[in-house]
DNA sequence: GTGAAAGCGCTAACAA
DNA sequence: TTGTTAGCGCTTTCAC
């Protein structure tokens, strides 16, 4: 220091900026330098105190932890981390169109991640991504493929930017080839039909039917052989693939119904499509859930407000995001360690479209 | 460096890392040093021609550009951060319940922000945002109210964190008393009420509700009044002060319908309300919109998916998004001045739920 | 217009 | 267990 060497060690405050100018006198906030010779002890021992890491004696460490508060010292992160090398922050990769699927994954995400200390940036795709990760400003990445199965663009983002000290998860439907640095979290779509084909035979259903979107290729076989072999097979002309949206669920609900002998259920593969067979439903006058039951998959806000309101698949997107984090973790620790898909299960959720066929009691 | 000193000049490769061990030989990211000193110009040199502050000659600022994306040298951020004190990163502060109003502001927040070369940083509440704050992680934070009018809790988290340094914006319903460090954005929701009135009277209504949620201040006086001003006033008892799930919106309207002479069209204060509004109506089997109109607000992800479609309100929340970064670096640059809130306009889509009454033409 | 040198605030050997 | 010293990779006076 330049000046007031002569303090005693005893001194309890912290040097205040030289700014004397007419904004008020506020602190600059103190450096670990400052900081340690205001409590009479060196940068390395507070440094050790915070970090946890190094031997500090404990008492040592309860005093310079409580003096921290006291004085309002904190570190300086970006001191901390070029020092470290470590950002202490992973990137949600998010393109410019808001996926809901992907939205509802940031809460999961961030409190996952905040267990750990790590913070969440959200980046754009491209160029930017490759710039945030170049500029080692983030220790992984986290991409959410097409949220239609079998698309594989996730997996190239991923591709593109993942490196032994940057490992990558994508999110899918399919589980990935293990690659090096790059982990698969996968819904367990598989899980989802397998509990939907029992809930549904459960309640007395043997014609059921599916409304799927484009390469519904795990969730259609789990819940065809489930179905099977609970007796109740699915003929295949009620195993239909329409689109994403409503629209497309109600001509598939439409054409359904149309069939000489029809689903008493069908299970749509998104809550989008299901809205569009309630519609469907409504227009041609039979009664959901008494004449007809529809569940959906994915529980997207508006499935509470659909009328019925939709029985639907759930998925956690808290348990996502723990396992995203403990995947990426992982891979920060064992780099180049090939690691199997993780995959999250779903859970049915029970609301008024779904009930006994008529006449099956 | 501590060998290949005699390398000329002209060299044109980047030193490798050291580490021969069996892991691919993976280049280190080079140093500013190393790259300037791979292309025969000092550190400076480099630094200036990036930062695009100090004078450099053209030619060689385009050379070092060029030679940049050639040799794959990228800045390390914390060591620029660091240094010059800014973290390049604002912080966006989210509960650990998703609020679908506040999910919908993170593409357009991160968008703004990428103008500007700045990250957006998802952070929880209460101390961790302190923490974040303190380590110098972020240069501004905005906070989202209560998506409730009036709430004044959002102003609360600001002031807990706002500094010179730091400054804060909240993202509320009405506007803030400016304060020092802290900015406020706000919806225009007096726009809202004056559309939404002019439309219905256009279509020819005269009688026409309103069911709020709770401190509905700022749009229902303007709602109201210009009703009055073209001359389609309304009845104090068409005013419904309501809660704001679907259930409080089916209550009010079927409320609204029980009444001896009953509105043609009603604006719901959101979307869910209005969700409710048009329950009530087809259990009472009127119809929307033949007999009657129903508007919404906030055009949530569902609007479009109930049936009929809704028309509601739109809030563009890419204008809140540039509206929020704009204010935010003027209060960055001009620490300490007070500015008045910024506004975001509103927009009508109309869908299916509003025509003229019957038996008004 | 360009380069040399001095930090930014922290952690991590290495001594004591 | 604690302190001293030397950087981490960059920007920025200050000379040239």
């Amino acid at each position: 220091m330049k000046s007031g060497d002569s303090t005693p060690k005893t001194q309890t405050s912290i040097p205040v900026g030289q700014e004397s100018s007419g904004i008020p006198n506020l602190p600059k906030a103190p450096t670990i330098k400052q900081f340690a010779q205001a409590i009479g002890v060196s940068p390395t021992t507070v440094s050790r105190s915070i970090t946890r890491r190094g031997r500090v004696s404990d008492e040592t460490r309860q005093m310079v932890l409580e003096r921290m508060k006291e004085l309002g010292y904190t570190p300086n992160l970006h001191a901390q981390r070029l020092v470290t090398g470590r950002a202490n922050t992973v990137a949600l990769c998010m393109g410019p169109t808001s996926d809901p699927f992907l939205m509802g994954l940031i809460p999961g995400l961030q409190q996952a991640l905040q267990e750990y200390d790590y913070g969440l940036l959200i980046v754009g795709t491209g160029d930017l991504l490759k710039r945030w990760v170049d500029s080692r400003a983030v220790d992984g990445v986290v991409v959410v493929g097409g949220h239609v199965d079998g698309v594989q663009a996730g997996v190239e983002v991923a591709r593109s930017v993942a490196r032994p000290s940057v490992p990558c998860i994508v999110i899918e439907n399919l589980p990935l080839n293990p690659e090096p640095h790059i982990g698969s979290v996968i819904i367990d779509l598989p899980g989802s039909g397998v509990q939907v084909a029992r809930a549904l035979v459960e309640k007395g259903h043997r014609r059921i039917g599916f409304i799927g979107s484009p390469y519904s290729q795990s969730l259609l076989p789990a819940f065809q052989s489930e179905l099977k072999r609970l007796g109740a097979p699915m003929l295949k002309k009620w195993a239909l693939m329409a689109g994403t949206t409503s629209d497309d669920g109600e001509n598939a609900m439409t054409y359904l119904l149309s069939l000489p002998t029809s689903p008493t259920a069908v299970f749509a593969r998104n809550d989008e499509l299901a809205v569009g067979a309630l519609r469907a439903a409504r227009k041609r006058r039979v009664r959901v859930p008494e004449e007809l039951s529809i569940i959906g998959h994915d529980d997207l806000a508006f499935a509470r407000l659909t009328e019925p309101p939709l029985s639907t698949v759930r998925i956690d997107s808290d348990a996502i995001g723990k396992a995203v984090v403990t995947l990426l973790f992982d891979l920060l620790d064992q780099p180049g360690t090939l690691f199997p898909a993780r995959s999250v299960a779903t859970e049915l959720v029970a609301r008024a479209t779904v009930q006994a066929p008529s006449g099956s009691d």
